[in-house]
DNA sequence: CAAATTTCAGCTTAACTGACATCC
DNA sequence: CGGATGTCAGTTTAGCTGAAATTT
């Protein structure tokens, strides 16, 4: 056990795991998440799921399912919850006869709308002092790392 | 709702959010985390858990709470479950008779060690190619926007 | 047939709110 | 007393597994 305390010192002082530290971030990020959207009727995670869909037509509830690294069935909860509120509709793809194509509908994106400005703020607030270089490297960061464990 | 797009557009070619990003890698690391824990009988919450707390002696339930952005009833259901299965004990602090000091066990200890090479694998496999100085960046940032949010 | 998408049903876990006792 | 800690009870939500229908 002393091999623990040891192995922690010596990978910095007791700094937090990266997988700690980025289970953190995202609480934190959720608790303010929230906070924000006190009373507007839609959680965190659809808010969240609704900023992709805005920039990101005509997708599958399966395809969102495997970038989000949940089960396709945990998906089809949320999306169902989300069209039954009209933030998204569904509607079969002509060319495939099977797939449902995911958009988020002019009410989901006036949700997103409504709260861009506090999102931005949220961020801005993270990133407060650093350089559009560190933003970037921090941007760049997280991606490469998701895309290093697909 | 073309101005939505549009602000996408400038904001990056519609990459998603720090915000969404932060939480896809986390689910990410979660999924990878509980392939990696299979049959060892700790949840991926809990194995995190244990790596702050094999490096945190003697703290409180609410501190914890705190650290870790959820509410106190949260973190006291983890502990007691965790306490259950002797990965934990908690103590009354001898100097403050309401309080009870978490420790990690030597059980708790084992389950620690016997996935950190593993744990490791998967902190490298994220930052792959990543110069050390990066790896560096990647960790003050992620404290950093946390420390920033509470 | 094999593979992918979607859906249904049932379940478990992780979180929440609210209330309350306790102790400095 | 006020503030913090811890706990009990009940509820909700988010996620899972398993199974089945459908289509390419």
């Amino acid at each position: 056990m002393a091999e623990a305390k040891a192995e922690a010192e010596r990978s910095g002082r007791g700094r937090p795991t990266l997988l700690y530290a980025t289970k953190r971030l995202e609480l934190a990020i959720r608790a303010r998440l929230e906070e924000m959207l006190q009373g507007s009727g839609v959680t965190a995670l659809q808010y969240t799921a609704l900023t992709v869909l805005a920039v990101r037509e005509g997708v599958t509830a399966a395809q969102l399912a495997r970038d989000s690294f949940v089960t396709p069935q945990a998906m089809a909860d949320m999306l169902r919850v989300m069209e039954r509120s009209e933030l998204i509709d569904r509607r079969p793809n002509p060319t495939n006869g099977r797939e449902r194509l995911v958009s988020i509908t002019d009410r989901g994106r006036a949700v997103v709308e409504t709260h861009a400005q506090a999102a931005r703020e949220l961020e801005r607030r993270m990133t407060a002092d650093w350089s559009p270089r560190d933003v970037e490297a921090f941007h760049g960061a997280l991606e490469s790392s998701w895309r290093a464990l697909r």
